[in-house]
DNA sequence: GAATAATAGTTGTTTTTGTAACTAACAAGC
DNA sequence: GCTTGTTAGTTACAAAAACAACTATTATTC
């Protein structure tokens, strides 16, 4: 009597990629939150400046599509963990330069391997080339809305 | 320098999954809320409601893996709209039975609508194997940490 | 059938997020 | 070189989410 649909929820994009993001996100979630007391966008930080070295806040929020306040608090309280340090650029000093101490570092590998271990658990139920065909639409689909004229992060 | 690294953040998972729920549900949630003032929660809840029918928000919350305040919250502010009427069980007088009213069957209508083409937009560059594929290895993500002991929702 | 536990849903309080307005530094145009 | 516009980052305030404690009703157990 209710459906005389075709649309299944269950199928819509949107929806069933929150529910898969949230998930999958919640074990790892527990470690950096119970285990470090970090929020989803310090550990991202966290990430971002352990992959690819000094950066600046600006820098972090164009890779992670993170806003910028939310940048901002997420460093404010890495540094006060002593996680990270903040260096004002002498070639501008608007900028911020931000690197990981060595706790930060410890943490960040520390993090990461645990990363690496849930990485290999979540993909137990696929065959490689599943995958690496997941990982590439998901990376398309992330992308697509940005060229569609959203605003700055 | 920094990298001796075969982890890859970029294709970690929970975060790729969360990039991607997030791009893919920007445009859309944009019509709910600007359209509607409608919260994420409030627009499952109305989905819910018009995919199956009449429900109690218990089954709602087990079935969208919501925690039962918000879903409170969700099902007040739709009753207030006069989207949703709200109905004591006889069986059992802690339930409350919960349905559209015909104007949240239009809202919902309606928003069906622009799902379905949204939906569509989003899949304009994978083939119709590629998103089922997407959609299935979606469904098992997500079932997945539902076995691994998760408190209620 | 009274006492205890469990369930459906709500309310209050604390965190976290989102948004807008702000400061400081740099860039461009004239 | 001074005005106007941009950019990097912070701060203040409002909206939303998370979490815990609560009420009312039904189930269980002795």
């Amino acid at each position: 009597m209710e459906n005389s649909d075709t649309f299944d929820l269950q199928l819509f994009l949107p929806y069933l990629l929150n529910q898969a993001a949230e998930e999958s996100s919640l074990s790892f979630q527990r470690v950096y939150k119970d285990r470090y007391g970090m929020l989803r966008t310090e550990w991202r930080v966290l990430f971002h400046l352990g992959s690819f070295g000094q950066m600046t806040a600006r820098d972090i929020g164009l890779r992670a599509r993170l806003h910028k306040t939310k940048i901002s608090r997420a460093v404010q309280k890495l540094a006060d963990r002593r996680f990270i340090t903040r260096h004002r650029s002498d070639a501008d000093r608007r900028k911020e330069l931000l690197e990981l101490t060595a706790a930060g570092r410890t943490a960040y590998l520390n993090l990461r391997t645990i990363a690496e271990r849930y990485q290999a658990d979540l993909g137990t139920d696929f065959t490689k080339a599943e995958l690496a065909l997941l990982q590439n639409m998901l990376q398309r689909l992330a992308g697509k809305a940005g060229k569609t004229g959203n605003k700055q992060r």
